[in-house]
DNA sequence: GGATGGTTTGACCGGATGGTCAGTTTCGGA
DNA sequence: TCCGAAACTGACCATCCGGTCAAACCATCC
């Protein structure tokens, strides 16, 4: 089905993804062109026509490949291990990604300005299942103790939020920083892992800050 | 110059600006049409052209006007108010802002994964000017110990994230959530009051987590 | 060299898109 | 009531867009 048979298609198949997602990720859906997209990729527009089936079937073989890959760190969330270091480990593997990956969270964020049309389904189902799941261990962690007690979805959210915002929107982060600040994803980590390390300590309790009842 | 002379004006350019602005926040500029925005209003496309000059005219009055509210919550951070008291403040502020005004949230969101063309000396101006200077506030408290030390720009960028993402995301958030749960907003305004105080608190000295020279 | 099958492209199509314009309708004041 | 200006519209235009197609190209094996 999905097989490739030549290295030519492997080759230019790949080409076509990485400059679709080039202009996806930067534009949206509606806002790119089949002409940009073989623009970028040096190939002739029937040629991409070629390859995929249609404007669509472009967009969609980027998403779909993309949701593993975002979901991949949250997975490896350990139930068995240290919650702080668990914790603090999926929130710097996740601004790896938003460092390595930018142009995939973009891809992402443009999907969910829009309503999420075209991956609606993957978020109500196996995004949603596996912060479920997830969930419930922050619970038990925070039961146990181990962890200070929020709520644990809005959590993963506050995650997801700090460090997808330094890919999608890089361009304020850099302008606001300043252009003397090459990279700004060091000081980033170190801001970051404070945060959560202050957010997580169960030590230090304050009054009024319990979390819910589960959903 | 920009002032309204008739009442049909003021209604039809507001008019218009309301359904542009429903139209560029969930497809972006170039994912926008003149005739979606003209259906929404209820107009004529050539009559959309008789308010504003072109497609970009719209979309520059939209940017316009929007910065300045979005930027009203920081300006109102007191140098001589109660720290915590006042960040508090502008972060339950700003998510109000998430909850009321969702759309231009997206708008400016779209255009910043965009790589801002068409705000980026507002950016590199307002934007940054504003921050600075409240960023040289945000050390003082450090330096007076009424507040952790944390890399205060990336503290603002922190309250940006954390609100603006219930407005951008706000299907996942939704989805994840599941259907029972009416509005997260309340929920994630008890998280990131806790959220928030934690890492301000300036009791709990963590090893390590000092905020770096200023830029 | 020729046959074969994967690869590439110029030319083209119907529909959408931003924008124009001449002309008509509606409004507000004298 | 009438008039000039404001408000509005149908028809139209040039360009762009996603997509098609027949023909050409090219590598490989016989």
């Amino acid at each position: 089905m999905t097989r490739q048979k030549t290295r030519i298609q492997q080759r230019n198949s790949e080409t076509i993804l990485a400059a679709a997602l080039e202009v996806f990720s930067q534009h949206g859906f509606r806002g790119a062109t089949l002409d940009q997209i073989a623009g970028v990729a040096g190939l002739s527009k029937p040629n991409l026509l070629y390859y995929f089936a249609s404007k669509e079937a472009i967009h969609a073989a980027l998403l779909s490949g993309l949701l593993m890959t975002w979901l991949d760190p949250l997975r490896a969330l350990d139930p068995d291990g240290d919650p702080v270091a668990e914790l603090l480990g999926y929130v710097h593997r996740k601004l790896e990604l938003s460092r390595d990956f930018p142009r995939e969270s973009r891809l992402f964020a443009n999907e969910m300005l829009q309503g999420a049309p075209r991956i609606r389904a993957a978020i109500e189902g196996e995004l949603r299942d596996l912060v479920q799941e997830k969930s419930a261990v922050l619970r038990r962690w925070m039961d146990e103790g181990r962890i200070a007690p929020v709520h644990p979805v809005h959590l993963i959210f506050s995650i997801w939020a700090l460090t997808q915002h330094y890919a999608d929107f890089d361009v304020q982060v850099r302008a606001v920083l300043g252009e003397g600040e090459a990279d700004p994803f060091p000081e980033a980590g170190r801001f970051l892992e404070a945060l959560f390390r202050r957010l997580l300590d169960p030590g230090t309790g304050l009054p009024g800050v319990g979390h819910q009842a589960a959903p």
